[in-house]
DNA sequence: ATACGACCTACAGCGACTGTAGCTTCAAGG
DNA sequence: CCTTGAAGCTACAGTCGCTGTAGGTCGTAT
């Protein structure tokens, strides 16, 4: 037996066996060969392709933008302008994503604090802290 | 006519009309009273609560950390240390996603990094050092 | 009385999987 | 060669927090 289960693959790359399945639906993989018993057989290059989806998968690309990415990969002349673009854009998400929670963590600290935890039969200042979208004016 | 309708309701929260009812439907929000015609009425309280729901949402808080602070808002003694866990628990996972965000960035950059863009007819080192595990080993 | 916006229910779809049920196949040990 | 048990197979439902659609009804202003 030549080629790898889709289990080996699942081990090597850490992704799993049906989340192997799901990204060939999803065109990101090639349908493998099979065995006569119809059991899926890779060879290396699908190894490779999986690793470098896991990877992005990682770094929080979307499966559109991944297939995108694979699609650049298989015509390598002139494939800088459009790797940049999506790579730029990534940053960019992730730049915002780390401001608004860093927001969001300023606010979840005041409501936080809002309450010493002490004060026995009073309802908790959390909850009002909570209920107040007043105290937060332009935080989100 | 008494009572607020779901639109009204919707425009001083902006929450959608449709989320209203989905509110509903998952129990954090109570049957409200109807016209003869079967359209939704709602008080005060209501429009306190889907507010408090709002901002918790916007907080980040899942649907059923806001169900247990709800339940807390209705037995207001004694409430304080599980107000303080959740809130907590949240916070501790702002900071853990805002971590591992810097270090996406990080490595995003470091792979945009790895071309320069015009050493034109070879393949945009982008995509070979996204497919390159090894050069961020630990960082995710 | 009519028009028209707002409302109603019920259900399908999103993204990226995950889990289940009920099978079949492969590979190793006896 | 035969059995056993892990690993594989398909197909479909469920997750979360909504959003959108279809096809109808209600409320209110003119």
């Amino acid at each position: 037996m030549h080629g790898h289960s889709i289990g080996e693959l699942s081990r090597r790359t850490g992704v799993k066996v049906t989340t192997i399945r799901y990204y060939e639906g999803r065109g990101l993989l090639p349908d493998p060969g099979r065995t006569d018993g119809g059991q899926r057989r890779y060879g290396d290059a699908e190894l490779d392709r999986l690793s470098f989806i896991a990877h992005a998968r990682q770094l929080g690309f979307d499966l559109d933008a991944i297939a995108e990415l694979i699609a650049l990969q298989e015509t390598p002349q002139a494939a800088h302008g459009d790797a940049h673009r999506i790579a730029k854009n990534r940053i960019t998400e992730v730049r915002d994503r780390i401001e608004r929670l860093r927001r969001l963590e300023v606010e979840l600290v005041r409501v936080l604090n809002a309450c010493d935890g002490h004060s026995d039969g009073q309802p908790c200042r959390v909850l009002h802290a909570l209920a107040d979208h007043q105290a937060c004016r332009g935080e989100h």
